[in-house]
DNA sequence: TTGAAAAATGTGTGCGCACACACTATATTT
DNA sequence: AAATATAGTGTGTGCGCACACATTTTTCAA
């Protein structure tokens, strides 16, 4: 009835030599004569073998040693989103012969990030997963790990010429498009737009750049060259002159929506917004973060947008690991859906994200 | 450093018995004495022991028949995705255990569904997966399995009394409030909405009703009694009455939005919508189905629930198998988000489905 | 108090694979 | 031709667990 999964076995005796051969042939190692090797591929051809992954990692008890840096998640809750994504993967794994272990850095600091970089080295880990938030500064960190020959994979932001082993996360671009598509619903009428950023070195940040470019292209295309757009960038928390261009802002008659361009920033312009009592302003944001979540539910935010850090943490691990021990081909680039959340279906999105459950087989290809 | 996994092993060293009495104790099977098992209990408690899965399923070579009872799904765009995902979970399961069957029937004949009940019963099946459509025809199926003991899952439509193992899907009543949201956002006025219901026996399809409830609640909500809603039910591809009724709904002045309750219904509405040169109605409809991406692209629909339907019936598989082999508790319901599609995000969610890859522990407790 | 039945516990094997090791056949050197 | 190197091949063990089976201990009736 159903047919049994091939074994090594069956192969070996197909082709009429030992267990011993075929895993040689299997993962090219050692010795094997020309003629074995024909005759091993072929009945591994015509059998279809495919791997018991399960007894793989079963029968070779290696560790590997999987490294996860992270900006600091204390008092940050996107970064603890993140962080907990790791977590999850590190329980998940544990049995599976990889470890799992984080360095942070301070976000505000750019030499943290290298003296981290230095202890990871230091700890010789076997695969290394980051966020590559510092475009500048991480770009002679994977030169380095290049070179050793270390697989390391980006999430959160994507940096083409890193050579990584995978990037898990959103199309930025396409993500501003979605912004402004959002806001664009029902108004037919060209006005004011505006961007904001949020507590961000905007030279050093690709990623908000690529969501402000999507969204100034999507307006062009929706109004033409009939509606305006005012982008604000707050350097830091005591940045007045950020305050008085958002106040002006706000009390343009002709303003038809916000984007915040991060999830931290779309809680500071949400609160904001709401302590000068503009609640009928349409507004788009990013992420579940607990206060986010409550704006939304206010009315101050419509939408946001998720972009899931947690489920993007533990596939990037889940990515390392099946490359590292499965041996498994993982998918280069691994976008997740641009998912819209509004007051009605939130509800549906946190029940998932309380009980969510990673994916062993996720990023890979086949 | 990386503190080793706890084995059965250790469990019985620790305890001072054999991993034997471990064993037994770990699946309440064969006798153990009172202090045997409070002694291993503790050392469980204690060490913390979680078993190894992998290496159960190696252990244990039994095969699991599972069974997935679907609507014939030739001809049939939505349930081709689930099949779909039949066949995806196929694949993954086969090397661990469990062999997947598919047993289709036909939806214009209720009593195809019984004949294939049958069938199913004769087979033998360890575990059943399937789609209640007809709701008053399956209540005395489930009455069957249940008294044999045979595990079953639900997926697309939850009848709560079904004592089901677990459900798959979403939340239908708040999927009808996302979708009435989605109409109203930016239409203060009030108007007429349009449900329309396409090719279904309405009163056995307790799923439709449960949208259009959500659907009208949330209007109330929103409008007041100010609005009104017209629900559309076509019987058949031959209901002229059906068309005619629409064709005057169409021509209203106030008519804000339609809602289309079902996916292959939002590919009909779509349809006559752009035949009739009604373009700027707003619409909402279901699945990414070819002729929705389509019709969304050609703005004719402009946002799509996902319902998952492949990612459903995939989770429904992986849920028996766990249970099965891995004697895993799963989740007994297991709410999809209710993801809403436009024109800007449709294509990051056409990557994740071409390339979609499941989820082994999902579905899972702890 | 003996002995069989029942209860409780321990032991051994195999799952499919990786990997170390032992072994054989052939080639190369002396 | 013997000694040695080396290419090529086969065998055996263990990973953590399930499960069948063997063994020991306890119970209780005759």
């Amino acid at each position: 009835m159903a047919k049994k999964a091939i074994r090594i076995k069956d192969i070996a005796k197909a082709a009429g030599v030992s267990v011993g051969t075929v895993d040689r042939v299997l993962h090219n190692r050692g010795k094997v004569s020309e003629k074995a090797k024909k005759k091993v591929d072929a009945a591994l051809q015509k059998n279809e073998y495919r791997p018991n992954l399960i007894a793989r990692t079963l029968g070779s008890n290696k560790e590997y040693k999987i490294v996860a840096i992270l900006p600091k998640h204390e008092n940050d809750p996107y970064w603890a989103q993140v962080y907990k994504g790791i977590l999850l993967s590190k329980h998940e794994w544990s049995h599976y012969g990889a470890s799992i272990s984080t360095y942070s850095f301070d976000l505000d600091r750019k030499s943290s990030f290298e003296e981290v970089s230095q202890k990871v080295l230091r700890s010789r880990p076997d695969g290394i997963l980051m966020a590559p938030i510092f475009y500048n500064e991480t770009l002679p960190f994977f030169e380095v790990i290049h070179k050793k020959g270390i697989p390391f994979a980006l999430f959160n932001t994507n940096i083409i010429e890193s050579k990584a082993l995978s990037f898990i996360g959103q199309d930025l671009y396409q993500s501003g498009r979605v912004a402004a598509e959002l806001l664009c619903i029902g108004q037919k009428e060209p006005g004011t737009f505006g961007v904001l950023h949020v507590d961000e070195d905007l030279e050093d940040s690709v990623h908000l750049l690529q969501k402000e470019k999507g969204f100034r292209d999507y307006l062009k295309e929706f109004y033409g060259d009939r509606s305006s757009i005012e982008s604000l960038n707050r350097t830091s928390s005591s940045d007045f002159s950020f305050k008085k261009k958002l106040a002006t802002l706000l009390n343009k008659t002709d303003l038809k929506g916000l984007f915040v361009s991060s999830s931290k920033g779309t809680e500071t312009a949400a609160s904001f917004l709401k302590s000068h009592g503009k609640n009928g302003i349409r507004m788009v944001g990013y992420d579940l973060l607990d206060k986010n979540i409550e704006y939304l539910d206010l009315g101050v935010i419509d939408f946001l947008i998720h972009q899931k850090p947690e489920q993007q943490a533990f596939e990037g691990v889940s990515c390392l690991a099946n490359h590292l021990i499965f041996k498994k081909e993982v998918k280069p680039v691994n976008l997740f859906p641009l998912e819209v959340v509004t007051r009605q279906n939130l509800a549906s999105y946190l029940v998932d994200q309380t009980e969510y459950h990673p994916n062993e087989f996720k990023n890979i290809i086949n």
